[in-house]
DNA sequence: TAATGGTTGTGCGATAATTCACAAACGACC
DNA sequence: GGTCGTTTGTGAATTATCGCACAACCATTA
């Protein structure tokens, strides 16, 4: 039942940002929603909200919309966040430990199984029911937990290493903070973000604008 | 000498990747590049490489490559990254201060000249030479530091309010971490930096790939 | 000076993503 | 049951992006 062959990657963005829309819309006990509301709330095009939705089957009615409620609950079986999903968390600085405290990734259905760090200094710390382990014991560690999501926060000198590990240890996807290229096998699907190049890309767009 | 009339912005982050590779290179005094071993570094294709640079003019040498310094150097005034940009910070939560404490931003020629949060509780609190400042004071401090770039680190349902006031500040660009998309004049440009849009984006793809 | 190996900048076709536009479907109302 | 206003799902047109392929160019060596 794979149903689909293959979707834009734009489109997987659209849906995890309309499943946002849907949680608050349901939260405010609305019931029905058109893709002109979408496009109202979100700026995306009405017509590349049902073209997105097409992709997977039929969602809506015609003449009446969407139901608010159950159109969560399917995009949230596309993306397979409908059931708690263990992630592990390597580098346990500043911004892994910020990962390791926002209430949102609960939320939204995963859960951090464990967190590592190669710093002694950080090793042992606790934070949230949650202790930082020897990066080390990566291996050993998700033998137990299984997980297959892996957030690298760790110095960019030590992410490809750091990479290398966690797909030895059964990692699939990786959410990568760290501004380098990861050179990983074909299977294994890698995503990055980084505030620089987000931060740059808007420095870029600071003269364009003239004043007035 | 506004080049450039209309350039694409996936090139655009692009450049800011190149950015990345050429201070590294330039470090290791590596002199020269060509766009194949760009290419072979980042996986991203040497047609697209030079194409990108094409549409600021000419920086390479046929037969010979590029120079890694000056190209460096001429990428780093396109995004004008080459000279010290304040920047503000909204919301000194985790993330902000995770932000705050990252040496990357200076390194990058971001300086984050002052920090705002409404959480009376965090208000006043020092971190590396900042006092997080009552968020109320934004547009009074900001007529004095100038800055017209924003970064959001507040919760969603804080985000939209506070981008009205840090545009009504003289803020141009906003690099947003809240889960919702800002309702913005046109002039003003948003980059969006969702965590769980790219985890959920992730999970998707967990089981598409069978494995052997 | 001529020939050679290597590299750039770019026109153009290929691929991908977005948006339009409309037939088919639905509910409400008479 | 028929008509009307609304909204979906999607084929087709449009727009954006990518990557090939090649002429023009440069340094080196003979």
């Amino acid at each position: 039942m794979n149903s689909s062959p293959k979707v834009p990657m734009p489109t997987l963005e659209r849906l995890a940002t309309y499943l946002r829309y849907l949680i608050d819309l349901d939260a405010s006990h609305v019931e029905t929603i058109s893709s002109t509301d979408v496009e109202r709330q979100t700026g995306i095009n009405a017509a590349q909200f049902r073209k997105d939705l097409s992709y997977f089957g039929e969602f809506g009615k015609p003449g009446v919309g969407y139901n608010v409620s159950e159109l969560q609950g399917r995009i949230a079986r596309i993306l397979k966040i409908d059931q708690m999903q263990p992630v592990i968390v390597v580098g346990a600085g500043n911004l892994g430990s910020a990962l390791i405290g926002y209430p949102g990734l609960q939320e939204h259905k995963f859960h951090i199984a464990a967190a590592f760090d190669r710093d002694p200094a950080k090793i042992g710390r606790r934070q949230n029911d949650l202790t930082v382990l020897d990066e080390t014991l990566l291996g050993e560690v998700n033998a137990k937990i299984g997980a297959r999501i892996a957030i690298l926060c760790v110095p960019a000198n030590a992410a490809q290493h750091v990479a290398n590990d966690a797909i030895a240890a059964g990692v699939r996807v990786i959410l990568n903070f760290a501004p380098i290229i990861l050179k990983v096998p074909e299977r294994v699907v890698v995503r990055n973000v980084s505030f620089l190049q987000e931060l740059a890309v808007l420095s870029y767009h600071l003269s364009s604008e003239t004043p007035t």
